[in-house]
DNA sequence: CCATAATACTTTGACGCCAAACCAATGGGG
DNA sequence: CCCCATTGGTTTGGCGTCAAAGTATTATGG
């Protein structure tokens, strides 16, 4: 990493050195974090995509939402949530439902055992993961801090929920 | 993600909620980063997996590495590394050749036109990406510097070619 | 010196992500 | 009122990642 940086700034790429060890750091630190996640939710029988998902549903009012929504709030592609959708409901956490007046969209439906296996793995990965990046707590707000800024500087905006 | 965390902290969970917010958050960027990479790449046949490799090709003494050494440098499964390397070498910018003196191993060579492409790609990245990230020079070293913190405290050490 | 362990790579299979193409249903504008 | 554009999901296909199993080859210990 350090030397890579090295090889950009002795071929007179000094100026983009800094924002390539940057992206390369950011790389390298989300294949960490994903894996720790993962290796995590495992024995549950989760990945963090499914479990972003169950969550997303866990909050909401009433434990359903439209497909499009789901994306839209995580920010996925639509085929994306249709694979995640179809495993959760092969393993009865979620379930479709048509939606009452849009015979077009489809509601994804949060079980009870999506529930419980959700709150279960908030236990464990609040217990080994989130608790345990292995930063001071003003270090680990300050990096927040600068990765927020770094997404709006590249335009990403807050989607917040009707009413808030 | 700032209604994530609320909701972290409504639920007795606050103090596992700026590890959470951390964790999204570096996932976003993540996303966000690679997409504006791989779209870069894209008119020149590359994605930032192929890219890396021709680079740490590039920059290697004789342009040539065993399939090992990329996975090991590159922190990626043996089985991506001979994925990439089918990929670049269908596409002429990468050659197997055999070990002179191991025959289990293999070695990737760069060719003229990896080598030219790579040249090509690090150019548009430098001014389409690496300069672009939106945030002032000292705000993106401090922000590497704390993504280095983590993966220190994350046991990734470097490992550094013979002679550095 | 040979049987066994370790190393190097490939193959297969599962998962995630995206783009593009494809249906189904809704909703305007003529 | 109907045609057509838009919207919502699914399908297909391509790419990347990893784990586990399989094949070769080298290295080692009895």
């Amino acid at each position: 990493m350090a030397e890579a940086r090295r090889n950009w700034v002795n071929n007179g790429w000094g100026d983009a050195a800094d924002g390539m060890a940057l992206v390369t750091s950011v790389m390298r630190v989300h294949q960490i974090l994903l894996a720790r996640v993962d290796e995590a939710l495992a024995p549950l029988g989760l990945t963090f995509a499914r479990y972003e998902v169950l969550m997303l549903l866990t909050f909401s009012r009433v434990g359903r939402l439209p497909l499009g929504k789901i994306g839209q709030r995580l920010q996925v592609h639509p085929a994306s949530v249709t694979n995640v959708i179809d495993r959760l409901e092969a393993d009865g956490m979620v379930q479709r439902r048509p939606h009452p007046s849009d015979m077009r969209t489809t509601l994804a439906a949060i079980t009870a055992k999506g529930r419980r296996t959700g709150l279960r793995a908030t236990d464990v990965l609040n217990g080994e993961v989130f608790t345990q990046v292995g930063l001071k707590p003003s270090a680990l707000e300050d990096l927040f801090d600068s990765l927020a800024d770094l997404r709006h500087a590249a335009g990403d905006f807050e989607i917040l929920p009707p009413g808030l």
